[in-house]
DNA sequence: ATGCCTCAGCTCCTGAGA
């Protein structure tokens, strides 16, 4: 069994304690052992403020990509790390979004993708140009490794059924046509959603507004994903969106995501 | 309501998140 995760934490300073609480059993059998990689988005640190200590004491190998304030990416793993990857090679980007590297010879790519804002702004049009350049390297990536995994928030919704409220939000940042067409061009590459192998339930959400009680009312998104390559897919067990944290008393606005393979 | 909550930082307000 091995068993990968992602989990935006939104500041890994913040919530480093819950994270090691995290990792230090199964997320569906607590008498189980933990997840064996997990990819953090939005760490929101530089590498040199890193807790690289706090994973070393936990027996874990950790790579990092971070800088200030913003954006920041992290693969947390139980077996060393190969071939490290930042960013995505060959396009310019002064953002730390993209940690990739392989582990027992699966390629893990963990991504932090842009939030867009909105449509119309500028930021959008640079989450376009983003999502085109993950395209084309994942493309090639794909032909070195036939075992990929791609998770992480990828900031958009697949369909109506992962939008607590579809019509309200048609058209508005995570739900837009042209986010989608990127998405379902990453698919088309060759991968699958796990999540959507196992759940076809509405209303299941990895994401909720710290604002209006959006938790309690379960008024989220479904914007963490992970992507599994078909030469993968046929290891692949399970995938759930573990609500738990998201109950803790000062959590990320994000739930991890975790899928189970088997060897 | 261009808000509501949370986080980081050139910190007592602002930008960004989604």
């Amino acid at each position: 069994m091995i068993k990968f995760a992602t989990w935006n934490v939104n500041s890994l300073t913040v919530r480093l304690p819950q994270v090691l609480e995290w990792l230090s059993k199964d997320p569906i059998e607590p008498t189980s052992s933990g997840v064996d990689l997990l990819a953090i988005q939005e760490t929101k640190t530089t590498d040199d403020k890193f807790p690289l200590k706090d994973f070393e004491n936990a027996n874990f190998h950790v790579a990092f990509h971070g800088q200030k304030t913003y954006n920041g990416v992290a693969l947390v793993s139980k077996y060393p790390l190969e071939n490290i990857v930042k960013n995505i090679p060959g396009f310019d980007d002064d953002m730390a979004r993209v940690i990739s590297a392989t582990v027992n010879g699966i390629r893990v790519v963990g991504a932090y993708f842009p939030n867009g804002q909105d449509p119309e702004s500028d930021k959008f049009e640079y989450k376009m140009r983003w999502l085109t350049a993950l395209h084309d390297w994942l493309k090639s990536e794909l032909t070195q490794y036939p075992k990929m995994i791609l998770m992480g928030d990828f900031n958009i919704t697949f369909d109506a059924r992962d939008v607590w409220d579809p019509v309200k939000l048609e058209g508005t940042i995570h739900c837009t046509l042209q986010e989608r067409a990127h998405l379902t061009s990453l698919i088309e590459l060759g991968f699958t959603d796990s999540f959507r192998v196992f759940d076809e339930e509405e209303k299941k959400y990895s994401w909720w507004d710290y604002r209006e009680f959006a938790f309690k009312r379960n008024r989220g998104l479904r914007i963490d994903h992970i992507l599994v390559s078909k030469a993968l897919e046929t290891q692949l067990t399970n995938c759930v969106i573990d609500k738990a944290p998201r109950k803790n008393e000062r959590p990320s606005d994000h739930a991890p995501v975790v899928a189970y393979f088997k060897a």
